[in-house]
DNA sequence: CTAGGTGCAAAAGGTTTGCGGTTAA
DNA sequence: TTAACCGCAAACCTTTTGCACCTAG
């Protein structure tokens, strides 16, 4: 059994994508499952071959369309750590990413307690926030 | 007067390029000072249009190198906030950014309570950490 | 039935690389 | 003097776009 067939995910994901006005669809079931399978904060592209594996015939336009469809339905996040690919997450809790700038692992964090608080620019409507922690992780620490 | 020539930033970009193992070149002179000069972020691109101005040889190539040595030498930080292009920021004070989903302007706000504390990945060496708080600012929430 | 979604392929945008010539130290 | 740096152009990687076909609702 895939993840999204169970109970909670696959209602999340067929209410979401119906209340934001996006259809369901194979691919964006599939999508979200990858992500969902293995929280490594895959880019476009590790989303797309592991995608491939349950729907050969996927295309790259359709994974972004995807991802793009799943940010705005609130079921995903993006997570921009370095230069070059941009990152996705499907926990959606308050958390923080610990970013080992050697191997690119990634580390959630849950946050209960670092909300950015204080002032803030006059009139700005915040919406959510990121927080990226740079450093290294125990394992490169090692060598 | 550039602003790398007040002699505080003119001397911190010397003994830091020196200290670091690089060499003092017009080119990364430039570009630090065009960071200096407006404080709105540039990406990389922004930066080359804004340096060709005094250097009109500038190679895009020179401006990446520039960039980059100036962060090793810690000047200057990246700053990823969207998916497309990386954006610079040679604040490097305690500081976090809000930026607009909608027109894409970023305010620094500093920051010196929020830290990032309590649990972290066991063995993690924190380096620097990155927060971005996403929304909607006045000027735009108006429209 | 039909607006929205898909696959494909080409284009666009951002960044890196290789190389011959130049320059700071 | 010479290793580091530069400009140029091509390559590379990520993301977007246009279009004909398909499908969820």
């Amino acid at each position: 059994m895939t993840l999204v067939e169970n109970k909670k995910f696959e209602r999340q994901l067929t209410e979401r994508l119906a209340t934001s006005g996006f259809r369901f669809t194979s691919q964006r079931r599939q999508v979200y499952d990858v992500l969902l399978q293995k929280l490594d904060h895959p880019t476009a592209e590790d989303v797309f071959i592991r995608a491939k594996r349950q729907l050969p015939d996927i295309s790259h336009a359709t994974v972004y369309n995807c991802l793009d469809a799943l940010v705005q339905c609130g079921l995903v996040r993006l997570v921009q750590l370095e230069r070059g690919a941009t990152r996705y997450c499907p926990n959606m809790e308050e958390h923080c990413h610990y970013y080992c700038d050697e191997c690119g692992a990634v580390f959630d964090v849950s946050l209960p307690a670092n909300r950015p608080s204080g002032p803030r620019p006059k009139g700005f409507k915040i919406d959510h926030y990121e927080i990226a922690v740079h450093g290294v992780c125990a394992d490169c620490a090692k060598r």
